[in-house]
DNA sequence: TTGTACGCGTTATCAT
DNA sequence: ATGATAACGCGTACAA
């Protein structure tokens, strides 16, 4: 077992203070700070956490929830490089991390997360417009970051990336190698993401003075709406397809090819989010890139921001992202 | 900011220690216990999880710990798979997890985790034979118990797959359809997997009476290595190739093919994990599938053990593995 | 520069 | 059944 700080003090002939001191840098003789500082290597002193917590305050520890359908958690390495990006930003100013995935309902991850307390803020993935379990995190005391936002909450802070911008500038690039009849495949309904980019879609098509008549349906984020909401805007006409990510644009690239067309001579194919695989596709896919690693590290460092400065109102942040072009409409270009 | 005991008892008239026996099912009157009860629910009391800890001696966090390369964390899901089954018992039995992931030097890491302190346990994932974050665990007076093994001590409490039976298995399989030169493209060397897969591949060529001479070559477990093994291999006049996993395999499938050779009727070809997107391969692979989920609820189960019985002497568990045969070796059976 | 003493919020022991 | 009171280990004004 490590020792307490009396056992220290009392080693150590001093005070108990006087540990503390050197621990924590106040002011403290040389000599006594060395003898101090001897026995504390020597009996592989560790400060107790929960003590320190109680006595400070804070406990240095950020709660992270991710609370997504475990199958999602499984194919997207989303979830992995935003742990990371976080991580890595947490680690930098040693600060610990406690993790809550989606393995109960909403109401008792929050339940869980509030009873556990002593986190000094909460890092929160917002997926959706309505969570009872980002509400309850932003009306409690707790310090509050979501990945994502919400329209509704104006004074959450968030990092989050322009969907409807990106989602804009795919469509028009579309228009721009000169498709007339885009279909896109939405993502799955109620969450920011898919509606955003649904917007930005609608918005070049009409500043194109294109019509969406026919050439919009459902889709949920996976690979099978990709399939089947391909067959339908291929039977719409469609010479081209925006995916709302790139798991629905390997299911429509299935179907294309299925029957018998070319992509991108007979119809045009682009997604969203830049997977690993999306570029080893056969056309390479042109899609949206997100730095989804760069977002867990922006958001952790705006939390940090909110601990150091509460009452500095609400932050919010949107990342860049980018076109990436490649052959799925763009045929005999070089491969990049 | 929710109120403290000494509040909850002026209000309700009663000693602070009352207070805490309706909250912890202490013996107590009806009458008051409604009254306290009501009290609580209104003021939305909860217990400061520091204070608790500090005066039971124990936290109800257990520590997880992935230190990983981060690209492995990506490409891979078995990282999110064996989260997904830690959290499964972790949150049955109320507990929170803290987690580590590889950000760090392992040494950085093993102190930080050290420092943290007040984890009644810590799972960590034991890929390599040595490792000092590891040892320092193990060393350390906090229950660890490890995924995967290492043979040099025989003390930890661990759970893992048997990978030189489930590798014999998968040879095994190869000779009985007839292949007499199969090469082996090992995982990374170091690594726990790769040796005794290794093992029990050459275990399974020598019971055959078949030899390995030039048939073995080294990969890292990841596709590159696949695609540069293959050739060797093929060179060597190899009729089957069984993979450390199956990132390899797909590597693997590539040279065969680019060659101009059939799977399996000039190669054969053989993986390791059964990752999703092996039963969709060209054809789809044979493979060992290992429930990752459950190898994660499994260690933590391990760990409450080891929790609830500190001196029941090391615990270790071997979860079964399934031979799943599809077309890659057995062309032309019907699609499973 | 150093020591004393109190507070942090709970649990647990001992009286009553 | 209930109420004092002592831990739990540490930080920190305040005093010396």
């Amino acid at each position: 077992m490590t020792p307490t700080l009396d056992e220290i003090a009392a080693l150590t002939h001093v005070s108990r203070a006087t540990v503390s001191r050197v621990i924590n840098g106040g002011p403290v003789a040389e000599a006594t700070r060395r003898r101090v500082l001897g026995v504390l290597e020597q009996t592989n002193y560790r400060p107790n956490a929960a003590a320190r917590t109680l006595a400070m305050g804070h406990s240095g520890v950020v709660g992270v929830v991710m609370h997504i359908d475990s199958h999602l958690l499984f194919q997207d390495p989303y979830f992995a490089q935003l742990l990371q990006g976080i991580s890595d930003v947490l680690s930098e100013r040693e600060a610990a991390m406690m993790l809550w995935v989606g393995n109960r309902t909403k109401e008792e991850t929050l339940d869980n997360i509030l009873r556990r307390g002593m986190l000094d803020g909460v890092i929160v993935t917002a997926n959706y417009q309505e969570d009872p379990l980002v509400d309850g995190l932003l009306a409690s005391s707790i310090p509050t970051v979501l990945v994502g936002h919400r329209a509704a909450d104006p004074t959450a802070s968030y990092v989050d990336i322009d969907n409807a911008h990106a989602a804009d500038t795919v469509t028009s690039h579309l228009v721009k190698i000169g498709r007339r009849r885009i279909g896109h495949i939405t993502g799955a309904r109620g969450t920011g993401a898919a509606e955003d980019r649904l917007t930005g879609y609608r918005r070049a098509m009409q500043r194109a003075g294109l019509l969406t008549d026919g050439l919009i349906v459902e889709g949920d984020f996976n690979r099978a709406s990709g399939i089947t909401g391909a067959a339908q805007l291929l039977n719409a006409g469609a010479d081209a397809i925006f995916c709302a990510n790139d798991a629905e644009a390997s299911g429509a690239l299935e179907t294309i090819r299925a029957r018998g067309l070319c992509v991108p001579e007979d119809v045009a194919l682009a997604g969203f989010d830049d997977l690993e695989f999306s570029a080893h596709l056969d056309p390479p896919l042109t899609t949206i890139r997100q730095g989804v690693r760069q977002q867990g590290s922006e958001v952790a460092n705006v939390l940090f921001e909110l601990l150091r400065d509460p009452n500095g109102g609400p932050r919010r942040v949107l990342l860049p992202t980018e076109l990436v072009i490649r052959q799925s409409t763009v045929g005999g270009v070089q491969r990049g």
